[in-house]
DNA sequence: AGCCTTAGTTTGTCCTAGTCAATTATGAAT
DNA sequence: ATTCATAATTGACTAGGACAAACTAAGGCT
């Protein structure tokens, strides 16, 4: 077990740019990386967990400089204190059960019948949604290994595009596309997305994930997509996000709405003109509703 | 449309770090984009095209010294003379024309038209794999848009995903676990190859993409995988290849098969001890039903 | 008091200009 | 032919400086 990481997988593990780490170690002498034989900065695997701490906390509004002295007690209980009581609920408990037990057909089984009794809406919102979350913090604390999260992403993969299928397209309106910009790679709320808007009878274009910026323009023109929806994980640096939505706002013709959703569009502090927040799925769903009868005020 | 792009959205947009773009424009000159008011880089929407161009060719084994000088015209000729004299046949035509009438159900009710016709297997040699090919090619030509791609390949992975769950598992031997090493990111060989693996009867085990060593060590153990098969695209530097599959088999027993398919496999120059190169996928039913006869040599 | 303007801090991105290890190609020797 | 050593190529990394955007604080005005 070598918890000896250079610094472009630091960047990787903790999503702070070279320049940012590079820049904070001369300015608050954190982190302190040792050198290789070559000079290089290898840094200790306590340090990329402080760093992923600070990241964390950054998103809740602390600055960098004001937290980064602090042990990581400290930041800790900085952490702690606030949004979460949440205990995995009961139904959540027997799917991560299912998880650790590496029975693929009975977790299925499971799932397909959560989703059948529940309506593929209601198990989008209620069962897949709150499980992410919980698979997350499970690997986070140790609970769950990698290799069990992956079996589990392409299971819900599964069920969701069998589900989404088994829908006869209505082909109404709105059209919306759904991608997300590279170097996002999360490609499970998109479908979770896709599901919640095909019930909806919107007419979907998934495009997956890493679609560069001028291809969403070309795609959204041919397919006259009323909506173009992007989502972002929490990992996307928020200036690359503003960045990102603004040069595509400016690309799209003003009667295509934009909308940006997933954990990393809660995190943007101004909204950003011509730009609809998608704070979770039951908002998209109204959002939706609002599209088709234009007379409301937001 | 404003063309003009900072690096930050170039790196986004190419995959090319900016470290990368700034080095190739100090040794070869290109991309040579021009400066704004602060002497920042402002890049044109023609230099990032030729630059996504290079980076795929530079995937298909050329060196960017040899290529970036030539005019985007004798890069498009480069990717798609190359492969055999194929020109492409009745069938593939009909689905490019499909996939660029941006007509999403005309396209997969095809597709399941000639799934249902060829049966999934004959589906898969036949249709899919060809077809990858065909519309990579059509990329590299400028006569594809990376969108009608993308839409494709949702489509693709819909049509396999949903065949594969339509099979009664069998869960009969051998249990086959799929997967690729990080940074592997192609996904559709694997569900090619899962798809082929459970028409044979074979029990499989899909990882999804990039599974840490260790966590497919811990995987196949845990699931009593009798053969892991990873998947490697030609993107993929021979040297780390090899060295995976090395390191693999080293921590797997004896008894468990190891086998690397993929463009990527295929120009592994010597054999590596213990490990079966898969050139094809006819070559890996080949394979289950030698698996199952134990007897016959190699 | 409330609000605006201005000045100072903080923060992260981009810049230049190198060094160096790793990969790939080339040519010599077996 | 194959193998091995040498040379060229390539991109990741280093260092520190400039600068703009965002945030904080102080002062002045109504």
């Amino acid at each position: 077990m070598s918890s000896e990481l250079n610094i472009a997988a630091v960047e990787r593990d903790t999503g702070l740019s070279k320049d940012t780490l590079r820049i904070w170690e001369r300015r608050y002498a954190f982190p302190n990386p040792a050198r290789d034989v070559n000079g290089e900065r290898v840094y200790t695997a306590g340090q990329v967990e402080k760093l992923r701490l600070v990241k964390r906390l950054m998103e809740r509004g602390y600055r960098p400089g004001k937290i980064i002295g602090q042990p990581i007690e400290h930041l800790r209980a900085l952490g702690t204190d606030s949004p979460k009581g949440s205990s995995i609920s009961e139904d959540l408990g027997i799917f991560l059960k299912l998880i650790r037990s590496h029975d693929q057909q009975d977790l299925r089984s499971h799932l397909s019948q959560a989703l059948a009794r529940r309506g593929l809406q209601n198990f989008v919102l209620e069962t897949v949604g709150p499980l992410n979350v919980a698979v997350g913090n499970e690997w986070m604390g140790g609970r769950l290994a990698v290799f069990e999260e992956h079996l589990y992403a392409e299971l819900i993969q599964n069920v969701l595009r069998n589900a989404i299928a088994s829908i006869q397209p209505q082909g109404r309106a709105p059209r919306v596309l759904l991608t997300s910009l590279p170097p996002e790679q999360h490609s499970i709320g998109l479908l979770m997305a896709e599901a919640m808007l095909t019930v909806e009878g919107a007419s979907c274009i998934p495009l997956g994930t890493q679609t560069p910026l001028d291809d969403i323009v070309t795609a959204a023109q041919a397919h006259h997509a009323d909506i173009v929806a992007l989502s972002f994980s929490s990992s996307y640096p928020e200036i690359k996000i503003a960045e990102g939505l603004k040069q595509l706002r400016l690309a799209l013709p003003s009667t295509t709405r934009l909308w940006a959703g997933g954990a990393g569009a809660l995190r943007l502090r101004k909204p950003i003109a011509g730009i609809q927040p998608v704070g979770s799925f039951e908002k998209m769903v109204d959002l939706v509703k609002q599209w088709r009868t234009p007379d409301a005020a937001e």
